[in-house]
RNA sequence: GCCUCUGUAGCUCAGUAGGUAGAGCAGCGGACUGAAAAUCCGCGUGUCGUUGGUUCGAUUCCGACCGGAGGCA
């Protein structure tokens, strides 16, 4: 097994925390891997860890992009492989930990990932989905990929104009290239942690609780310095919960309680698709928290694992 | 005190010309290979306020009572 530990898990679960006290027990640094800590000046909304937090553990992607770029699976692994390798070679351990969990797993299988369009290819998809419809895409796409169009629903724009674009670009079906792709062994074999809680209202306290602190350490004052500073409130980054609410709500759309109250909501919408995401890998291990339990148990439970494995 | 309206899912409400009920939101489950904090799919969880009456049968009709809103005094 590789000197790996990923921890997975919901939002405002934890993982933070965890991946500092075991980067500190094991020699080891961070590899942070979430979508939207990678942008620099998103800091509260993020909930990314501050230098206090980070007790002098190195992060690893953080602050690695402008709010105004776009920003990919295929381009985190592309920066953060390289980081990863460099933390394996120098005999540290390499806590990858973040919510993203596509990112994550990406990271870990090592993933060839099928080319970006050539410039224009998706706008010319995107404006014929706004005249027509997804349905005379979908029929296209049946045609060159009936498995992939039999497994989209008509309603998957998102993914209908992805399938068609990667056959396009490379012409290889994305179902061909999945299946080859996949084929492929994993690159690393971490050890697997997700957080998770066995009192599902008790995760969702916490997420409102972090809501409200943000709002008292300054997130308003931070969203409106990043569209003082010109970024387009349409971007990917102004997309991530905590922004896009706050940011309707400058604009005069709602009032800022309202917006927070939505927050809360897409958070909890979010941390249960994260818990779906960790469930579906088997080779997890849970650290399932219980009411009454704090940080150290869970930190506890992490250790007994990282020994058992060492063995 | 009298009159009117109202009480149905966790919330907001629809509905049944009498045959035990359905939407949105919430909640729960799932998918996910270059937007992933994105995108998408599935699932109704209920003493129909309480209690009598009429009826083969009442959430529905009638009475009383209890909540809530408004009006008149």
């Amino acid at each position: 097994m590789d000197k790996i530990i990923c921890i997975a898990g919901p939002t405002a679960s934890g993982k933070t925390a965890l991946a500092v006290e075991l980067a500190k027990l094991c020699d080891g640094e961070v590899i942070s891997c979430d979508s939207m800590q990678i942008y620099r000046r998103m800091d509260i909304g993020t909930a990314k860890p501050t230098r206090e937090e980070m007790q002098g553990i190195p992060h690893h992607m953080l602050d690695v992009a402008e709010p105004w770029e776009d920003f990919s699976v295929s381009r985190y692994c592309a920066m953060a492989s390289p980081i990863l390798e460099d933390v394996l070679s120098r005999g540290k351990t390499a806590i990858v930990a973040g919510g993203t969990g596509l990112y994550m797993d990406h990271l870990m299988k090592g993933t060839e990932f099928a080319p970006f369009p050539s410039t224009g290819r998706r706008e010319e998809l995107e404006a014929r989905a706004d005249r027509e419809g997804t349905q005379p895409l979908m029929d296209w796409l049946r045609e060159i990929d009936p498995t992939a169009a039999a497994r989209l629903h008509l309603s998957d724009r998102k993914r209908i104009i992805r399938a068609l674009e990667v056959y396009l670009e490379t012409g290889e079906t994305i179902t061909a290239h999945d299946e080859r792709t996949r084929a492929i062994p994993p690159k690393y074999r971490p050890l697997r942690l997700a957080l998770g809680f066995a009192d599902r209202q008790q995760l969702y306290d916490r997420i409102d609780l972090r809501v409200d602190l943000m709002l008292e350490q300054g997130l308003i004052g931070e969203i409106r310095a990043l569209l003082d500073s010109g970024i387009p409130p349409k971007c990917t980054a102004m997309q991530a919960i905590g922004y896009k609410e706050f940011v309707a709500a400058l604009r005069g759309e709602g009032t800022v309680g309202e917006a927070a109250a939505q927050v809360k909501q897409s958070s909890r919408h979010y941390a249960k698709r994260q818990l779906t995401w960790s469930r579906r890998d088997p080779d997890t291990h849970w650290l399932i928290r219980e009411p009454q339990d704090g940080p150290e148990e869970i930190l506890a439970a992490a250790r007994r694992l990282i020994q058992e494995t060492d063995n």
